[in-house]
RNA sequence: GGCCCCGUUGUGUAGCGGCCUAGCACGCCGCCCUCUCAAGGCGGUAGCGCGGGUUCGAAUCCCGUCGGGGCUACCA
């Protein structure tokens, strides 16, 4: 009987082919590839922001990091001109040179423009201020439904590129869709995140100063700023209904799919007041500038919204309950949050939400507009998003099939992002070190689950044995395999079985699921193996007649150690019999486990023992 | 329709004007090892969407084009 710490012993072992996985791991990074990644043998993170002492949340320092002076000694002096968008690849991304002046309509209250803070204007005191200041992220869901991999991936990166840069993840729930959010969702998005390891400095069960984390908490701060919005003549009310936008359209020969007209901007309070005795409750709209609106993302570069293009939009309805478009800009200041790091498909409201940012600024409400990064899409088969209906944007159904927090996070960190030229494994901590969104990739990416299995494959065989086990028990408890699912609930005899068994199909598994079927026949009485229909199928003709000679000689056997189980079958199946070693097994192996595929036989009739796996092979015998 | 984004092997990426006859990983195929399956080792398959231009030189810069996607709500 091994003593109860046998899995613990185990612990100190190395999992099968660790060394020379590892050696295999070692990123070979040529000097040069080192150099072209890093600009230089400071290496990559060592630019400027050390020896400033100040994190630099500015944008374009990404861009200027990959233009390395000594690679490109032209760069400073010839930069590309620059056109709207970016063109294949990812270029170096300049900062916009300053657009032309703002040309406000005339009427409007003329709100100063403002750009954000990481575009190149002339620093102001103020975007110095925000260039000190630490980074200050969000993720910021609505609880509806399951968390899908795309949502954790967005919380992810916000998450890395917080730790990696000192700065602070908040946590804030969007819970404004009455219909649609539920406890029991937000519940599952809190399991999700400590399930991957993504902590935060804010949230709902985190008390921060800029409280509450619960947006269906804040509509007292919501309120308040959608008067002083109205009072500065940001926002005004619009009494059109949809229809009369789209008559008003056609009418002039426009298309109706413009979006709204613009019709309410100079209301006179006459008007307004005889619509209101019709019995018309407004809307608020934001006004949008006549000028362009130039976004610059930290991932895609500059993004011109032209003049025109973006309509004036509703930020409260009729009803007094503000949208979307308010809120989350809103609470973004309010929260001083200085990343919107977040989905591509919220690229196209950006524009709408920096002219309410500008205002907010002008309001002194926000400190300054955010940086924004858009990250790309996560793809399902084909080349439409990921679905939600698709099992396979399910955290938790690849938390159920056996996935490894760690291996996920990578594979899912994978997904427009690389850590380097020739590696693909990393821990979390490596990659915490190396995440920067500016060097995310703008194309979207498809989810991949074989990719993504052996990633977390090559996690499992990273871990220590006895760390393995801890992580492998829940799924043979799950299954009926064993008592428990901790350590400290096994049986001794389980614990031993577990602490020879387990070092066994480390290398074996892509996935913790897999264990029951692996190891299941180790914890099951000998009447009780289940021969599969295909193992059966597979069985030699003269299955019995191995099965009969191997039961002759097992039973002979003093040592019953894999060495000695093996040097004697070999000698009477192999040489005497005259069968290939690939067939003369099979039929033990059925006979032992019910199935073709298994730990390596010998050591499983060990673990066994004689007597099992004795009748175990008499069991199959009388069968054929 | 309008606006925006994206385009390197099947998939994810590296690539930042010459280190590219395009690297790595997954997948797939073959071989080796081998009691099965893995792991491991070795090898192979397959890609710069297209067309112009700039340049001595383009996957890389520019223009156009085509394709894909997103947004276009009193949803989030």
């Amino acid at each position: 009987m091994v003593p109860r710490q046998g899995l613990r012993h185990v612990a100190a072992a190395r999992p099968v082919d660790r060394d020379r996985a590892r050696a295999r791991r070692r990123p070979r990074v040529r000097p040069h590839q080192r150099r072209d990644r890093a600009g230089g043998p400071l290496g990559r993170h060592d630019h400027g922001r050390r020896d400033r002492g100040v994190a630099r949340v500015r944008g374009h320092h990404a861009a200027a990091r990959r233009r390395d002076p000594h690679r490109h000694p032209r760069g400073r002096d010839h930069p590309p001109p620059r056109r709207r968008g970016r063109g294949r690849g990812r270029g170096p991304r300049r900062p916009a040179q300053p657009r032309h002046p703002a040309r406000l309509s005339p009427g409007s209250p003329a709100p100063p423009t403002r750009r954000p803070f990481d575009a190149p204007a002339p620093a102001s005191s103020r975007s110095k201020e925000v260039l000190m200041s630490k980074v200050r992220v969000r993720f910021s869901p609505s609880p509806t439904g399951l968390p899908h991999v795309g949502m954790v991936r967005t919380a992810l990166f916000n998450w890395a590129y917080a730790r990696h840069t000192g700065g602070d993840m908040v946590f804030r729930i969007e819970d404004t869709d009455a219909e649609r959010d539920s406890q029991e969702s937000y519940e599952m998005l809190l399991d999700a995140m400590s399930w991957m390891g993504i902590d935060y400095d804010e949230g709902p069960d985190k008390p921060g100063p800029y409280g509450p984390y619960r947006q269906s908490e804040r509509h007292d701060l919501h309120a308040q700023v959608v008067e002083k919005l109205v009072e500065g003549g940001y926002a005004y009310e619009s009494f059109s209904t949809p229809a009369e936008i789209e008559e008003r359209h056609k009418a002039a020969g426009r298309s109706p799919q413009l979006g709204y007209d613009g019709f309410d901007r100079d209301l006179t309070e006459e008007q307004k007041a005889a619509y209101r005795a019709e019995g018309r409750e407004p809307v608020l709209r934001m006004r949008m500038p006549d000028e362009d609106i130039v976004v610059e993302d930290l991932i895609r570069g500059t993004v011109t919204f032209p003049a025109g293009t973006v309509p004036d939009y509703v930020i409260v309805r009729a009803n007094g309950i503000p949208l979307y478009t308010l809120v989350n800009p809103v609470d973004d200041a309010l929260m001083k949050i200085t990343h919107v790091l977040r989905g591509e498909d919220l690229l196209s409201s950006t524009p709408r939400q920096i002219v309410l940012w500008r205002a907010m600024v002008d309001l002194g409400i926000a400190d300054a507009v955010p940086a924004y990064a858009h990250m790309p899409m996560v793809l399902g088969e084909g080349t439409k998003k990921l679905s939600k209906r698709d099992p396979e944007s399910n955290l938790f159904h690849h938390r159920d099939r056996g996935f490894l927090p760690e291996g996920l996070l990578n594979y899912l960190a994978l997904l427009g992002w690389s850590i380097g030229p020739d590696r693909d494994v990393f821990t979390v901590k490596e990659m915490v070190e190396a995440f920067d969104i500016a060097d995310v990739n703008p194309n979207p990416a498809r989810f991949d689950l074989k990719k993504a299995e052996a990633i977390n494959a090559e996690h499992m065989r990273m871990l220590p044995t006895g760390e393995f086990a801890v992580r492998v028990l829940p799924y043979l408890h799950a299954a009926g395999c064993i008592s428990s699912p901790e350590v400290s609930g096994l049986s001794p005899n389980e614990e031993q079985i577990l602490a020879e068994a387990i070092p066994l199909v480390q290398t074996r598994m892509t996935l913790l699921g897999e264990a029951p079927g692996m190891l299941g026949f180790l914890f099951i009485d000998d009447a009780a193996v289940v021969v599969e229909d295909a193992a059966r199928a597979k069985l030699p003709e003269n299955a019995a007649e191995i099965l009969d000679a191997s039961i002759e000689v097992l039973e002979g056997l003093e040592d019953f150690s894999p060495e000695a189980q093996q040097e004697a079958l070999k000698e009477k199946l192999v040489e005497e019999m005259g069968i290939k070693p690939r067939f003369a097994f099979g039929p033990l192996r059925v006979a032992v486990t019910g199935r073709m595929v298994s730990p390596p036989l010998f050591e499983s009739m060990e673990i066994l023992g004689k007597d099992h796996a004795l009748t175990r092979l008499r069991n199959l015998r009388s069968t054929l």
